[in-house]
DNA sequence: CAAAAAATTCAACGATCATTGAAAAATTGA
DNA sequence: TCAATTTTTCAATGATCGTTGAATTTTTTG
């Protein structure tokens, strides 16, 4: 009984991971007590603390947990549109949907998981506190291959105008991912913040028009 | 000394408000506890619970005691663009500059509080719980004025790729709102999230053509 | 000035929090 | 099987939380 022995010890750790996950997505570090993660994962008090150190390395494991996953996918997806366009680079436009179709595609996995980890990374991403040190170390890296891209793609742009439009961009993208149903209300309902496929269909011309308007070559 | 006395009532009161609204804006609203703000303001833990009733009653005269103030800042720069444009109605440009040059005028008064409040304002808006009804609430029916307006500004774009452009606007106005100093880090300080002339200018082209490019007239 | 009202302080309530050491159970390795 | 190791449970710790009723002070009102 070895092998239903090793899936139930996983099990329990990734039970926590789920509900946590699940959890800060909606509440944020502090709204959660390890007393819920516990009650949601049907698991002890204490097991958490014994498998994560403590609440926050809980959270870290969380984050850490999708973050290779996610970011391997959105990587390759840039070598891919790089290595597919000619000796002048790929067009601006690849490179915008290189960087969000893997985090929307993910999304809408029947798995709910995703879906939470896309919620928490928002939520991370406008948080003064947390989002310093995870931002940077999850995702930065990432992030940098991305504007390099950029560079190439918008010749004689000014650099800070590249970073302003990718910060817009950014922006964009981290309130869709939240999903938090504003633009249900709005809308009346005529729009669905959860339908990310919309979403991802439309963001792509919009944030491509914004870099193209703003990112113009400098003049001298 | 009936004056003075009076005064001080109302600095006491403000001061919490003061303090809240900087915490808030940092912490979110279970990171900070009514302990914090009565230390903050200076004034007995049980004072904030008296003139708000209790913690959210705190949080919520927090938020309500700007909105008028922005809200009808905005309205006006909305009004003025409209009367001062022709019978065919203002350019989407002028509009997406009354939406937003209001809300970053605002953040660069001396006094820290408008800061403050707008990075509040960027926190819950991308809150599940705290945003839903606060964001309804304060913010709701000034959105639905300019929707209106980027209708007619709009003429024959479908109603959906109007929310949608309106939603990746609102992402990037709320991520710079917010002023984590991200893209501080990201482009080795290169960029100053914190200089909002800087977002402003850069905001009202780079969403202009979103909104051109995404809000085309429908085929029919 | 005296009474009424508002503002402020004080002390304490019960509840919940994260963390931990030790005991118990389950799993692994030989 | 038996010892070693890992995992899980149990019980308790001290700290902090929001809120409140009563007492006290300050301000307003007549």
């Amino acid at each position: 009984m070895a092998k239903t022995a090793v899936k139930n010890k996983v099990r329990r750790k990734d039970r926590i991971l789920d509900t946590a996950e699940a959890l800060f997505a909606r509440m944020g570090f502090v709204g959660v007590s390890m007393r819920m993660v516990a009650e949601g994962a049907q698991v002890d008090l204490a097991l958490a603390s014994y498998h994560f150190g403590n609440k926050r390395g809980l959270f870290d494991a969380v984050l850490a947990r999708r973050s290779d996953i996610i970011n391997e996918k959105r990587l390759e997806a840039l070598r891919d549109c790089i290595s597919s366009a000619g000796a002048a680079g790929p067009e601006l436009e690849a490179i915008v949907d290189a960087f969000i179709q893997p985090l929307l595609g993910v999304g809408l996995e029947k798995d709910a998981g995703w879906r939470h980890y896309m919620e928490l990374i928002a939520l991370v991403n406008s948080s003064h506190e947390l989002g310093g040190q995870a931002m940077t170390q999850f995702f930065d890296p990432l992030v940098n291959e991305f504007i390099q891209a950029l560079k190439k793609a918008l010749p004689g742009a000014a650099e800070e105008d590249i970073y302003w439009s990718h910060h817009f961009f950014s922006g964009a993208l981290t309130l869709t991912l939240a999903q938090t149903g504003r633009l249900d209300n709005l809308s009346s309902g005529k729009v669905k913040s959860n339908d990310l496929e919309a979403a991802y269909r439309r963001m792509v011309p919009f944030v491509t028009a914004g870099f193209k308007a703003l990112c113009k070559p400098e003049k001298g």
